[in-house]
RNA sequence: GGGCGAUUAGCUCAGUCGGUAGAGCGUCUCGUUUACACCGAGAAUGUCGGCGGUUCGAACCCGUCAUCGCCCA
């Protein structure tokens, strides 16, 4: 039975990929040659809540074919799939399940909220999985890996054999007992809508039209001072007698925070007031905050009025400058960034701060408990704060006023009035405030999409810049390396490795903790510090007293007391240290038994009540002392930069580790495929934390590529609507085509523009693919003596030349499709092939083979020959499009399945270049019979007489050799010889000599003339540009002598060809 | 403001060592020749962004300008 026209994707896909699933065949080291060496690759794991995109798509695409490619050559070949728990959006997808009914997390318990979570997780893997599978990925399933992986409450335990959690966890103790991890009170990017610290990698910082307010701040005591202005002569512009500084802010609101305003230590204007004090504008007026004016380098005279309020606890840049200036950090904000409710009421606040500024009191070291929000602006939120301070301000004249019609208030400047006559009332003098209108940057929630606060808070930290050194040093060596080498890490392409370098160069502490509930919590436990100046053993009796007790027990000193703190990876492994912390307390609460309890209140709760217990019974051994564990989660970057690691079971015990086959053959990892906007995020910390670990490199190659954006080159994005879902390409091309598509698209570093013409135009080479196979089915090529694509012997004594031609350029294409992937260049090795297989295979060597399967000594040849041919494109095909290949190798009675079948090794003996010669000449005379042919148009169903004029020995041969394919695919009668073309015959120029086909009744003789014109302008341009080069002395002198000794055969084939042409030419003259 | 990249056929893009520019898609003409109309045959289309330099020779190397994009601040 024929085979359908078509290769039905829809239906073959899912049996084939099934059929691998089945029988193991992406298994670590399935089809692995005895004593092969190792290829890994780790997926880069998707958030296992989302959905692919087209960049997962292509980056997956990229991962197997490398992978495919490597299985077949018979490497032991690792993919490694799974997924990463993505924090705070894999919370966000619960908590908008549980807002549809009117619930939050904080109505439920932590284990019932992170229980709902995990429950989300397991229903939601399985997406990744099938959308990997429909794209053909051959990933080692079995393993699959999950970030969180063992992690309490995971339903699953530690399935695929990997403790993540464990080995996350025992990283950041080893960390925080190297002091690589700390904590601190810093500046950190605070996301109000997820109410979490987040780094500053998950920040983007977008322009966006905003304003500028100028106001005054009046001088304390009614002081004044005159403000000049002057040019860069020092003439005089502008001078005026101030009692007030002009300060310019885009955030009004965070002026009730502000401890300072700071000038440039250059600026003349303010040099009289440096050290005197201001007024901020706003708040009760009875209590004005006073602030100093100081100077620091941060300023720009430039910009502004040149001076800068400093809210040293609301901005990135303040912070630097109230820290290098002793300047307080009053934080005005709540963790939904409303404005504070909390603390001290302000008359309090603002006394206290008032105290410290003028150097009566010294700022304690953390100012959080002062809240100088005024308290009607108490409970707003920061931009409806923002339109009071604005108006308060105003109404109180104290905004910089101008004149309405002053450029900097953009649109809403007034325009010169009209002329009063003109009926417009003159309105120059009419002051308003200025409010200017420009662009400012401002950092948004990546996730969240609200703006980001700059917020003082508690977290942890990695000292990145002491871990970062090897990770550097890897790079350098990689990017240092000879072929052949695999010293260091590499990263293709280069010049991704500078943003690389010139990150790490550069970095900063990174933020890991995170308010979340959904992730790795910080294996770090807390107990309440006793031994403070406020607790004194008074009679030194070593027994607690009920005065001392109380003291204790005063809530607010419980409340307020600092912790001890210690990291394990169990509480077990804490208990010891805290007895060592209550080993100097006095008798018994030095025999206190550690317990551990929920959080910090339940940790004063219980030994509140324990001390209680205690002064009752008088029974010690009812004495506790409770520990609690901190409350927030690590970063989700900080696990997926364990990944290599932690997919593959390691635990960081060296016994253990050892006897893990897969960490040791497998690690490290061959190569890392993703895309450059993780460099940061994930590679750089996969490198540094490896690193720090096991002191090797995960990878040996960064394979970093670009986006994929849409056909007008835009990104994809919901909000453009522009998004294409990869699997409804899938379901429409089938997964063959779309993978094409993208390898063929992917040169290194370039952004891919995907249109639907395209991966229909990769669809069609698949059904061409198929076709041929349809047609050396139908002539029994598989059926006759053929025996397999790895028997050399068949094709190694060929009689034919079109057969031994053909094998000649599949030799060269597996040359260079090796080539090509061996330096990731997908889209030559794609190109090759599609070149070969439809340019080589189809156009040629199929229709040369007709003639050939009708001549009984060459047919047996021609179908071994054809065979072999078409099983080499499926084998080479089979990593790009492994679904269509994987179904026509099927066709036949086979071994095995084409997914572990060898890859070719051809002998480079099999090119012959007496045969590529001569089909070269056969290729070019049908395609000039078929061009002139097309252009004189000569009936297609016309078989067209062919007179040999003149012709060498070799073209002789070429054409004898030959004839049957020649008249056949040019469609000519068998060929004349004739010493003289007739009159009005098309005359064709070939390498040694010249044809005619004598069609004077058809042909358009004008149309003809005007053809040859053609070709001679043509032809003459090439000779005169030929001959300038060759009689150019300097040429002969400095150029290379196969340049020019190429340079003069071209020439020579010229002249010649020209003489033919005008001849011909010459003859149609006479008609 | 700093850094990186791009500019080649109508569109999307290749172009390795400097040696007279290629592919796919689209367009036009012809064609049901027993693999394929998701096909075949043929054709047209270029100031390689501008200017300058190096070189016997520049899409390629250098400088500069223009436009666009990305990253960082």
């Amino acid at each position: 039975m024929p085979m359908e026209k078509h290769f039905d994707a829809a239906e073959a896909e899912p049996r084939i990929f099934a059929d691998w699933e089945r029988e193991g065949c992406f298994a670590a080291g399935a089809n692995a040659a005895p004593g092969a060496a190792t290829f890994s690759i780790m997926i880069p794991p998707p958030n296992v809540t989302g959905n692919l995109h087209m960049g997962h798509a292509f980056n997956n695409t990229l991962q197997d074919i490398l992978t495919r490619w490597h299985r077949m050559r018979g490497f032991d070949t690792l993919w490694q799939p799974g997924t990463d728990h993505a924090g705070i959006a894999t919370q966000m997808v619960v908590e908008r399940a549980l807002a549809t009914e009117g619930r939050r997390r904080t109505d439920m318990s932590r284990e019932a909220f992170t229980a709902l979570v995990w429950d989300q997780k397991k229903r939601s893997r399985g997406n990744i999985k099938m959308q990997l599978d429909r794209l053909g990925a051959s990933c080692d399933w079995s393993r699959e890996a999950f970030t969180m992986a063992g992690a309490p409450g995971d339903p699953e335990g530690t399935a695929g054999g990997q403790d993540f959690h464990a080995a996350v966890i025992r990283t950041f103790v080893a960390f925080y007992e190297d002091g690589i991890i700390y904590r601190g009170k810093r500046l950190v990017n605070w996301d109000p809508h997820f109410e979490t610290a987040i780094s500053d990698l998950e920040v983007e910082n977008i322009d966006q039209p905003g304003h500028m307010w100028h106001f005054k701040y009046p001088l304390a005591g009614g002081e004044t001072y005159t403000y000049v202005e002057r040019d860069e002569d020092g003439t005089t512009l502008f001078e005026e007698e101030r009692d007030y500084i002009s300060i310019a802010t885009t955030r009004p609101e965070t002026m009730l925070g502000d401890g300072a305003v700071a000038v440039h230590p250059s600026d003349e204007r303010y040099a009289a007031i440096v050290g005197k004090i201001c007024e901020i504008p706003v708040g009760p007026k009875e209590q004005r905050r006073l602030i100093p004016i100081i100077t620091d380098d941060y300023p720009d005279p430039a910009f502004g009025s040149g001076a800068v309020k400093i809210t040293g606890a609301h901005d990135f840049n303040d912070y630097g400058v109230a820290t290098r200036n002793g300047i307080p950090l009053y934080a005005l904000m709540d963790t939904t960034a409303k404005m504070r409710s909390d603390g001290m009421p302000y008359a309090d606040a603002a006394a206290l701060a008032g105290r410290i500024a003028r150097g009566e009191e010294d700022a304690p070291a953390d100012a959080t408990p002062i809240n100088l929000v005024p308290d009607d602006y108490r409970g707003l939120d920061r931009f409806d704060a923002r339109a009071r301070v604005v108006a308060d301000i105003t109404a109180e004249g104290l905004a910089v006023m101008v004149p309405a019609t002053d450029p900097r208030l953009g649109a809403r400047a007034a325009r010169p009035d009209a002329a009063p006559e003109e009926g417009g009332e003159s309105r120059l003098d009419r002051l308003v405030p200025l409010v200017e209108e420009k662009v400012i940057t401002q950092p948004f929630g990546d996730r969240s999409k609200v703006v980001i606060e700059p917020m003082l808070t508690d977290q942890w930290f990695v000292d990145a810049a002491r871990i970062v050194g090897p990770a550097i040093d890897a790079v350098r060596e990689g990017q240092a390396r000879d072929a052949g080498s695999s010293d260091g890490t590499k990263i293709l392409p280069e010049r991704d490795a500078k943003t690389y370098f010139h990150w790490l160069e550069n970095i900063e502490p990174w933020c890991i903790s995170r308010q979340l509930w959904w992730g790795h919590r910080v294996p770090v436990w807390y107990g309440i510090d006793l031994h403070t100046s406020s607790f004194r053993d008074d009679e030194q009796n070593d027994a607690l007293d009920e005065v001392e007790l109380l003291a204790l027990l005063t809530r607010d000193h419980l409340v307020h007391s600092g912790n001890h703190r210690h990291s394990a990876i169990a509480v077990d492994g804490v208990v010891e240290r805290f007895r060592d912390d209550i080993a100097g307390l006095p008798h018994p609460l030095n025999t206190a038994r550690v317990i551990e309890v929920r959080d910090r209140e339940a940790a004063v709760h219980a030994l509140a009540a324990s001390l209680a217990e205690y002064n009752v019974s008088q029974d010690a051994t009812k004495l506790v002392y409770p520990v609690y564990q901190d409350p927030d989660v690590l970063d989700t970057w900080f696990s997926s930069g364990l990944w290599p690691l932690g997919t593959l079971g390691w635990t960081g015990d060296p016994e253990t580790d050892a006897a893990n086959d897969a960490l040791q053959k497998y690690f490290p990892t061959s190569v890392l495929i993703t895309g450059f906007d993780i460099i940061f995020f994930w590679v750089a910390r996969m490198m540094m934390m490896q690193f720090q670990m096991v002191g090797q490199k995960p990878f040996d190659t960064v394979y970093v590529h670009a986006l994929v954006r849409d056909e007008k080159g835009r990104k994809m994005s919901k909000s453009l609507g522009n998004v294409i879902d990869p699997l409804t390409l899938i379901d429409k091309y089938g997964a063959d085509a779309v993978r094409f598509t993208l390898a063929s698209m992917a040169a290194m570093g370039r952004d891919l523009k995907l249109s639907e013409s395209r991966v229909a135009g990769y669809r069609n080479f698949g059904t061409k693919l198929w076709n041929a196979f349809r047609f050396a089915e139908m002539n029994g090529a598989f059926a006759g003596s053929y025996r397999s694509h790895t028997d050399l012997s068949q094709v190694s004594d060929l009689s034919r030349t079109t057969n031994r031609w053909i094998v000649g350029e599949l030799s060269r294409t597996v040359e260079t499709v090796d080539a090509a992937l061996s330096d990731y260049r997908f889209n030559d090795a794609a190109n090759t092939l599609y070149a070969f297989v439809w340019g080589r295979v189809c156009d040629w060597y199929l229709e040369l083979a007709k003639p050939l399967f009708d001549d009984p000594d060459a047919a047996q040849e021609t179908r071994a020959t054809l065979a072999f041919v078409l099983d080499h494109c499926l084998v080479l095909l089979h990593p790009f499009m492994p679904f269509v290949t994987e179904e026509l190798w099927g066709q036949t009675d086979r071994p095995g399945r084409l997914v572990h079948a060898d890859w070719p090794r051809l002998d480079a003996g099999l090119v012959d270049a007496a045969a590529d010669t001569e089909m070269s000449w056969v290729i070019g005379l049908i395609e000039q019979i078929r061009s002139v042919r097309g252009e004189m148009n000569v009936p297609a169903a016309l078989k067209a007489p062919l007179l040999m004029v003149e012709l060498d020995q070799a073209g002789r041969t070429a054409y004898a050799r030959n004839a049957a394919l020649i008249e056949r695919l040019a469609r000519t009668e068998p060929v004349m010889e004739a010493a003289e073309p007739p009159k009005g015959a098309m005359i064709l120029a070939v390498p040694g000599g010249s044809f005619a086909l004598p069609l004077a009744d058809i042909i358009d003789v004008a149309a003809e003339k005007a053809r040859i014109d053609k070709s001679l302008a043509k032809i003459g341009k090439d000779i005169g540009g030929l001959e300038g080069r060759l009689n150019n002395p300097k040429f002969r002198a400095s150029a290379p002598g196969d340049v020019v000794a190429e340079t003069e055969a071209l020439l020579a084939e010229k002249t010649a060809e020209r003489a033919r042409l005008q001849a011909a030419r010459a003859r149609l003259a006479e008609l």
